[in-house]
DNA sequence: CAGTGGTCTAGACCACTAT
DNA sequence: TAGTGGTCTAGACCACTGT
């Protein structure tokens, strides 16, 4: 659709399959708007996607130069599901629905969230296996005024391609903190936490297009098999 | 220097301040290049860096909503130093170099980053003090051939700074990893860890403009006293 | 329908890097 | 000096939102 998403692509391709190697420079944004009949504008948007994904980077008189795309394997961040996750990363997983109902939003939730302590959410607890091993518990709060249900089969997969492609509801962006927290004794009962005495929690707040919040998450993971990477640019002058 | 800048730079005050309310819409587009007597490209670039920060939320045929500045506080993400975010929060803090001297790279370091083991390295013990308690052990590594010396005033205070202002050199991207190790002799030695297990490690191999790799570090954070917060968007189609 | 943001263009000038 | 990326413009057309 987007000439320069498509450009994005057929760039982040090439440097993926070595076609441009590592440590070169890209031809430059003149070339490249020739070869593909557009303006150097376009050309620059899709060198935009790249640098922020850390394939390239850019040096003013000099050129764009390809990144070890190697070296930053698995950029973790951005808002992705773990269903997508797993999947993109070809890991064998499963996920078991312990908790599927309606009820009204927890008190020390409504409070956090500011939002009205009689309104009623689809409250889950998913459990994900890796490996044969339950390493992550979630607990997630759906506003029913959003959302009337969750069908289970949706529950053990992917609930953003549910809620987008089914009631084409538009998730945006979300707040994510993480922090370490004291196993429950929910945690113990449902993880294989063996003698760990926390767990590494995700909260996420998301958000739709038209910024409703419309989910809560935590995200609950056993220490040893957490992991999170990020790609980071500095940002000059604030 | 650069118009766009400017623009998000006083857009941003004016939303921070709540001159543009919470929820409300924007001025649009072609308004603010009329009222910044600049081109509607010009308005998109300063707009496209308040949709990155979570400053607003953009809609096709709608405009762009104001959000809740006050909801994503502490947006601890990208590329920052200790000291800058210490700075930039007013949290009193203080750091104790332990330790600020030139050594052979260790041999686990050079094969995890591919270098050549042979290598110098400033190596680098920081104790990071909150309120009195060290909750922070920062381990450096700064390759010889790119900096010679860290004096020890700056050890104290921002390498960053000292790399940037003093020497010349840019700062560009990092990768970086979160996990949460067994605490080490060394985290019990000089941390005040308590019964804590675990220490939350985050390792960062940070790049220079011209791609050269300068520094690693692990920051090793006491579990209760770690927090990260980000904003993050859903990138559709890939 | 008018107004909004999303994309794209062709051209201009500037700042920086090489040689 | 020639070639690169960085910024900016004035205008065009499209897709989406509201009334």
């Amino acid at each position: 659709m987007n000439k320069f998403f498509d450009i994005y692509m057929d760039l982040r391709k090439k440097i993926e399959h070595a076609e441009f190697a590592t440590g070169s420079l890209l031809p430059s944004e003149k070339t490249l708007s020739e070869h593909y009949h557009v303006s150097r504008e376009t050309i620059r948007k899709a060198l935009a996607l790249l640098l922020e994904g850390g394939y390239i980077q850019k040096k003013q008189g000099k050129g764009s130069i390809v990144l070890d795309i190697r070296r930053f394997n698995f950029p973790v961040s951005g808002l992705i599901s773990f269903k997508e996750l797993q999947d993109s990363q070809q890991i064998p997983n499963e996920t078991i629905v312990i908790k599927n109902k309606l009820e009204t939003i927890p008190d020390f939730l409504a409070e956090d969230l500011k939002v009205d302590p009689n309104r009623k959410v689809i409250s889950l607890i998913r459990l994900r296996k890796i490996a044969g091993e339950v390493v992550i518990m979630d607990k997630d709060y759906l506003f029913n005024d959003i959302i009337e249900q969750i069908p289970s089969d949706v529950a053990e997969n992917s609930i953003y391609a549910y809620l987008e492609n089914e009631l084409g509801l538009n998730i945006a962006y979300a707040k994510k903190e993480f922090v370490v927290e004291p196993a429950t004794r929910e945690d113990h009962k449902l993880m294989n936490l063996k003698d760990d005495t926390h767990v590494v929690v995700v909260k996420s707040e998301v958000y739709l297009e038209d910024t409703r919040l419309f989910q809560y998450t935590e995200s609950r993971h056993r220490l040893d098999r957490f992991r999170f990477v990020e790609f980071a640019r500095r940002k000059h002058s604030l």
